[in-house]
DNA sequence: AAGACCTTCAACCGCACGCCA
DNA sequence: TTGGCGTGCGGTTGAAGGTCT
């Protein structure tokens, strides 16, 4: 994980947590005595009959309370995403497809701010859904999934620093036919200066040239970037400046899950 | 047929954040 | 105000199954 801005802030955090172990929180579960891995038949039965007799919440008793030998996380995890009721099994639709990728270009990472607008959606199955599936179908599109920019474009104004990059630059480059070996097989490679990448993209803020379709809601258009939750926007085309109406609360636009849950 | 390689996705890990005493 | 606790979130891992050579 990358998320420290500096050593220091790390070392802090570092510190904290040692003090808070010392000061005696308890870890989130005793791993000695907590199975692992795939979930059998009968945990999941164990777990789908305690909630049904007691809703959720209380994720920490409840392992203990349902006689399983799990981590609290563990078991909300496996309810959320995968033993819920009303989750959508199956193949993702292409309007699906296109929500997440005009969702993903406002909100980026956000999954679980994403899976709010998408009904039977779990924040985990789009994260793994955009990285196998829609990440590689905006790069055939030629698109940056990270920026939702042309790759072209891209190259040009934004000075991309990274490592990870640059040994596919490399597998790029020694490949005469233009073809990349895994993933993007078929897909022509349009050839770029091998630059430093550092994974350190540096760029001016992307704004889409062209707008999806508003929302209307109660004879109240709502702008996509509205509907978003986003605050006075430069890019939004609401009818009303009072259109601020996040995640859908006032609209109602908001999958019912997503008060459910959080 | 078999091993290597690739893809998928369920599950884990660690941090962030809000609540409450 | 502070610190513990519970929960949510996003990144990462690894097993399993599929495909390629």
């Amino acid at each position: 994980m990358s998320r420290y801005s500096s050593s220091s802030t790390a070392s802090f955090l570092r510190l904290k947590k040692g003090l808070c172990l010392i000061m005696g929180r308890s870890p989130c579960c005793e791993k000695d005595h907590t199975n692992k891995g795939a979930w059998t038949k009968e945990e999941d039965d164990r777990l789908i009959a305690y909630i049904r007799a007691h809703g959720e919440g209380c994720w920490r008793s409840l392992p203990k309370a349902a006689g399983l030998l799990r981590c609290g996380k563990s078991c909300r995890l496996r309810w959320i995403n995968y033993l819920r009721p009303d989750l959508k099994r199956g193949n993702f639709t292409e309007e699906e497809d296109e929500l997440i990728i005009k969702l993903h270009s406002f909100l980026g990472n956000k999954w679980s701010l994403i899976a709010g607008r998408l009904p039977g959606r779990t924040d985990n199955e789009i994260k793994n859904y955009w990285n196998t599936h829609i990440r590689r179908k905006l790069l055939s599109r030629g698109i940056d999934p990270a920026t939702h920019r042309p790759l072209n474009e891209a190259s040009q104004d934004v000075t991309t620093l990274s490592f990870s990059e640059a040994k596919e630059e490399k597998e790029k480059l020694s490949n005469p036919n233009g073809f990349i070996k895994k993933e993007e097989k078929k897909i022509p490679v349009q050839e770029r200066c091998p630059d430093l990448n550092l994974d350190l993209k540096i760029s001016p803020p992307y704004h889409q040239t062209t707008q999806p379709e508003p929302l209307k809601t109660e004879g109240r258009t709502l702008c996509f970037i509205c509907s978003l939750g986003v605050k006075n926007s430069k890019d939004c085309t609401c009818s009303s400046s009072s259109g601020y109406d996040f995640l859908g609360l006032n609209s109602g636009l908001l999958d019912y899950r997503s008060l459910e849950m959080k």
